[in-house]
DNA sequence: CTTAGTTGTTTTGGAGAGCCGAACGGCCGC
DNA sequence: GCGGCCGTTCGGCTCTCCAAAACAACTAAG
């Protein structure tokens, strides 16, 4: 499939009135005209489309996301053999260790949240389920940065560039290339308050046959708790076995 | 906003092309065009378009729905007050009762399992979460058409009919007409194998402030364990008293 | 190696539809 | 009652989405 290939304009207008719905928390009709820079009456033709679909809830004046799209994305998620396989792992690993274990997937160069389990012990991080982010922001992103073919990892840094988070997070393109380098020779990455400070984590990619990542798990704790050799060796072991019980179950679903 | 107002024919072929990847679990060009009726070249840009916005992914030939919909779908969830406030409470009542508890919202006349929570002795049913339902199959469907408007329930069985799921379904809208008229006098719905052979199940609404319903509590469980007395009083008791937990800490939310 | 039958992809042109702009009607508050 | 919001409606220009057919790539059969 070209890149270049004709893309159908409606559509998107479309996607792009959810997803502003979205990140305003709901909005109008002439709220999203002007964001979005269409005259009302488009946006009212594909607001009463999206109504009437189901696929948008009204509350007076103000439109918002409707739960038809969780069942979307809760029939997606359920479809992946990642979430099938890793949700129990998971779940073990965060009452073993008592800290926030989790399973990212890699989708259009971005990470999902896949699922989150909390231990005893763990701290209230402002990551969700379902969440979207950057992968070089992430110890588990990073990870499966590492074992992506070069080229596509060249894409993704060209079509997201790498934003910062925090004073820590990787922005220079051959500063990211060395980390990875380091990554794929010790097989984990590392997350050294990158992403929220006073956090650090560890993530190792989960691979399908061909070596290729289609997601990882990670774990994140206190940057007090998760230090010398706990950080360096103990956990990265961890995970690492986890993450291998994952992939030969995944070749068996 | 009018039934006959113009909608987007893009936008609705867009959407039929996703939930038609989600029932066939993925779907290539060729099948979509057939099924859907259309030409393979539209579906087709319709495919590139969705692709290179995030929302399908591919796997060779064929098309799925991606994790981006996860993305949209738990904001979704996470926005409704109904799930931010009830969530707890089933948990507990699963806890207590040992049995499957759940919450279902409407939206558009239909039922949303916005979350379930299964006590130790919960028998395995086919309910999940995120799964869309006809009202008048469930208990906690029934308590929620009960106390809608009695026009809303005209337009919504004039929407979806009553479709069967088991011999017990109640398919008769005058005998459906009696049953919600018995739920508004006692404050509770039944569902006597009505949705699952050997299910019983108790439903309550949970209202707003007007006294209209916006979503429901209930407990189901096998019918041997759930009849009589504890069918009748307890269990409905029970749940009356959450329900109305539920919608006092809705209030102020 | 050829052939027949799959896929998905690309290309055309024209009809039809999406988008815009402007006018409308309802609602609230000054 | 009047201005200034809101969402809604309508007519029409123009752009674009749709359809059909040819194409390319791949598989299976002979």
């Amino acid at each position: 499939m070209n890149d270049d290939v004709r893309t159908i304009n409606a559509v998107e207008t479309a996607f792009d009135i959810v997803e502003y719905l979205k990140e305003s928390d709901g909005a109008g009709v002439t709220e999203l005209a002007t964001e979005l820079d269409l005259a009302k009456s488009t946006v009212h033709s594909h607001l009463a489309t999206l109504y009437s679909n189901g696929y948008v809830t009204r509350d007076g004046d103000t439109f918002h996301v409707a739960l038809r799209f969780f069942n979307l994305g809760n029939y997606a998620r359920e479809q992946s053999s990642l979430y099938q396989v890793g949700r129990k792992k998971v779940d073990e690993l965060a009452e073993e260790t008592g800290e926030k274990v989790y399973i990212l997937a890699e989708e259009h160069g971005r990470g999902m949240h896949l699922y989150i389990a909390t231990g005893k012990r763990s701290v209230q991080t402002y990551a969700r389920t379902g969440q979207l982010s950057y992968l070089h922001q992430l110890a588990a992103g990073k990870a499966i940065l590492a074992h992506l073919p070069d080229e596509r990892i060249d894409e993704i840094i060209d079509r997201y560039g790498l934003p910062a988070r925090t004073e820590a997070t990787i922005t220079d393109p051959d500063e990211l290339w060395t980390e990875l380098e380091e990554i794929r020779e010790r097989g984990f990455a590392q997350n050294r308050e990158e992403s929220i400070p006073g956090l650090h984590a560890v993530g190792v990619p989960i691979t399908d046959e061909d070596g290729v990542a289609v997601g990882s798990l990670s774990l994140s704790a206190p940057a007090k708790r998760l230090r010398g050799e706990r950080f360096d060796e103990e956990v990265p072991r961890l995970l690492l076995g986890i993450a291998n019980e994952i992939e030969i179950n995944m070749a068996y679903v």
